[in-house]
DNA sequence: CCAAGATATATCATATAATGATATGTTAGA
DNA sequence: TCTAACATATCATTATATGATATATCTTGG
């Protein structure tokens, strides 16, 4: 039917299997068959095979009254490995958990992925929206200060190509989507080491990152801070959490050759 | 070649997919071809063709230089959409984190998964070792606090044939075998509404919990908290802890029909 | 309460698409 | 440099996934 990749050593019906995975997000939490059929873009009857071996596999729950499909707790157990592979995450959690204590307020590890900025740790430390205290929410680069941190450690011409080209989302109406106001916010985290936003993913909130730079100089990471604009302002924020931030952003950095 | 489940609505070359993902752990954080296809079983073309199309659908970072496959972010995707997917997370969490910073200790949401706690939510407030730091751990239900609190809420019969039936695992030198000896416990904690146990996981440690009751009656969660013996003794426990754990799970529970 | 529409489940002949053996290319270690 | 282990590429074969269709079941509105 379609033939989008190359043939013989790419397995159609496992990558059609995966399409149902990630047909679960934010706002498609259950799905029945035809909800996965019109999602997938698949037909009846792969659907209905495909998510009948999901289930059988465990990958899927399914309500046994409404017949609609979840998400298992198989998923959480993926999660689980990624975390034990990636070493970024053991060394930064000791010193994440003991920032958030000190700061008393919401510590994020981002990591870049793509276009985008995944947050791979959360440590809320006081109420906020359901999207910001779960991790591995996704979020345009751009928008975060996350996101624009990491992009300042980067080589201007690969910052000028991701400012150019890279996905941006009014999340808020006061999210900037002006790039070259973007651009000038980076260069900015680029003096000064940090970035700060405003009211990019929700109003009221002040966003504020340091990267966690590699062996090269170059950063895949930041750790963020998220905090609200009611009990903050940029002054007290640079007083009282940027210096802790900074560290804990250094401390996790591996150490460069001297 | 093998078939292990029923015909024609059963999709193997997704049920092997699956067994790749299943592949990596806390031990295998990172994996060769070879090594694909020694912990699947599976033969060396399939986990070629497997790996190739999990890596082109994003499912699994290759490492250029070493050829070997890892978990990819896309896993972490995952469990963000098992979050949303699941009703419980979201009523849980705000009281977690009043929770969490009221105790200044680690707070956790497990879930009964068939015979297992896995660890939903968690909540660091203080350095750990890293498995009880990240969500998405699975461990004997028998072994925690959490699935003894839970299991006190379920029938005596269902109660007898999980403590006959399931399964445990020595994590300690003093990790409780003693099927007998569980069953008391759990005894224990259907009489006094908590379980708490000590040196199940790790040496020094101290597990309680309060069971998340549905509108039943039975639970499916349960709200924990672990401590370290150094610092805690069973009476402060009771005095210091024990009333916020028990309010906040019975804040998380539905209210029930008066 | 019943009928109509939607949705889920089951069946089956057909050819596509997955299979696994083999061959070639590449890396790492002695 | 040679050798062993591993990754990648190729290909004929048929087993396996496919999608159309038929039946059962649930849901909704009159």
């Amino acid at each position: 039917m379609n033939k989008p990749k190359q043939n013989t050593l790419f397995v159609g019906s496992l990558a059609k299997g995966l399409r149902l995975l990630k047909a679960f997000d934010e706002t498609h939490t259950e799905l029945s068959l035809a909800g996965l059929a019109e999602i997938t873009g698949l037909d009846k009857s792969a659907v209905q095979r495909l998510a009948n071996t999901l289930h059988v596999e465990g990958m899927l729950e399914k309500d046994p009254v409404t017949r609609r499909y979840r998400p298992s707790h198989a998923w959480l157990r993926l999660a689980y490995a990624y975390y034990w592979s990636d070493p970024l995450i053991a060394r930064a959690m000791p010193k994440l958990i003991d920032l958030a204590q000190r700061l008393g307020e919401t510590v994020n590890l981002g990591q870049l992925s793509d276009e985008y900025i995944i947050y791979a740790v959360r440590l809320p430390c006081t109420r906020t929206h359901f999207a910001a205290s779960v991790p591995g929410r996704r979020v345009p680069a751009l928008s975060t200060s996350a996101g624009q941190a990491i992009l300042a450690t980067h080589s201007p011409a690969d910052c000028a190509a991701a400012i150019r080209d890279w996905h941006l989302h009014a999340h808020t109406p006061q999210t900037t989507v002006d790039r070259a106001a973007i651009a000038e916010q980076i260069e900015t985290a680029r003096a000064e080491g940090y970035a700060i936003t405003h009211n990019q993913m929700i109003l009221n909130e002040i966003g504020i990152a340091c990267a966690v730079r590699g062996p090269d100089g170059r950063a895949w990471a930041a750790v963020h801070c998220s905090v609200s604009s009611h009990h903050w302002d940029d002054a007290r924020i640079r007083q009282d959490i940027l210096p802790w931030l900074q560290d804990t952003a250094n401390a996790i950095s591996p150490q460069m050759r001297v």
